[in-house]
DNA sequence: TCATTTGGTAAACGAACGTTTACCAAAAGT
DNA sequence: ACTTTTGGTAAACGTTCGTTTACCAAATGA
């Protein structure tokens, strides 16, 4: 079956993400199946493999995630009076649902925290984490915010600071995830973030603004 | 001499944050240092020994710096008009050093990386890291907000928001730092943050309060 | 039906691991 | 001056590592 080879990276990624690579050995994997090593080796040509695989799976789940996402398109007819809160609205789902993705959803939250342990091994660990966690996001926020201030949806304001103000919080409580016991207050934490951001930077909260 | 113990010190914990403590041999650590691993068994009694040394010298020295930090007591006799300023600018001030220690600073530096690579290892590891650049510096923050808005420095708002939304971008900074070519430029980020903090949630920069 | 492929086991491989031992030169103590 | 301690080397210990090999039963395919 080749069920056996998904449960394999399956596997080596919870391990991954607890213990880091090099700690784990492939007897810890194959002991998780309740296979023998040897048997491991039918399904990946070595361990490194296995490693490389996730990699790969994660670009491939990106890559799906980035089609779903981009141009929903149904909501660029609206209204000017409306678009902005549309946007706000728009953003808003999109942080909650990047919230829940790197920490509810199993593959992505173990392989977030594989990449926290990777990141100073190599230039390109470093980079992926950085493309996927840090700097990445700050750099799509910075977009989004320089768009709109553009189109007056948000004060003025430099839009590189203003994604490190929104964006830093919502890294922040991901990291806090995996060991929070109250993972509820950190959802209400992340709202009451983004709530407090759009209220102080979204032109139209104190003064609405005329079409 | 002495002083070897120290050097086995330093170079256990570059390696250590580099590739965390299982991929780090005992050989490694002595070929550092031009030395066989055997002579590394006269100072320490075994590899966790070593770590766990690092760990005890981190209590150390952040017990000299709280020391040092705490009370400095010289600013307590101004003028009430002038408190909110010195409040703020002893935060502005904290906030950069906390910077400066856990970026350039070599120990603190090492020992960061090193508690991010061990931090789902064990739950105690998972605590030290919390307590030293997770949720205890955001406790700090919203203990200090909390007293500041009490004392109308900072406008009314939930204390735990607002030491979210200060310290997350500080932590953000922090983690970005290691493999940034251009360190300056995050320095200013994180003092555009801060004045920027203090613009939108101090009590004065808008209207001045009277005594 | 019979050859082949698949997915597994058990054992062995050399290398590297953390640790211990036997030994030694130089420094320190008395 | 002689003993002890200190800080080092080199080699060996038993274990575990990642990987390979020989073998096998069951599924697959012609």
């Amino acid at each position: 079956m080749t069920d056996t080879k998904e449960k394999i990276l399956m596997a080596a990624l919870r391990l991954f993400a607890r213990e880091g690579y090099e700690a784990v050995s492939v007897s810890d994997i194959a002991g998780e199946l309740g296979i023998t090593k040897g048997a491991l080796y039918k399904h990946y040509k070595n361990k490194r493999d296995i490693f490389d695989s996730i990699v790969a799976r994660m670009f491939q789940v990106d890559a799906e995630r980035s089609r779903q996402y981009e141009v929903p398109e149904e909501q660029f007819d609206q209204s000017p009076e409306t678009y902005e809160d549309v946007s706000l609205e728009n953003i808003r789902r999109f942080t909650l649902a990047q919230f829940v993705f790197w920490t509810v959803d199993d593959f992505a939250s173990h392989f977030r925290k594989m990449l926290t342990l990777e990141q100073y091994r190599s230039a390109e660990m470093a980079e992926l984490y950085n493309s996927c966690l840090v700097a990445g996001p700050v750099a799509y926020m910075e977009d989004i915010f320089r768009e709109m201030s553009k189109k007056g949806v948000l004060r003025e304001a430099d839009p590189k600071q203003l994604a490190l103000a929104y964006y830093a919080p919502l890294y922040l409580l991901i990291g806090m995830w995996d060991q929070a016991d109250d993972k509820a207050a950190l959802t209400t934490l992340l709202e009451g973030h983004i709530a407090r951001f759009i209220q102080m930077n979204a032109v139209g909260t104190e003064e609405r603004k005329g079409p």
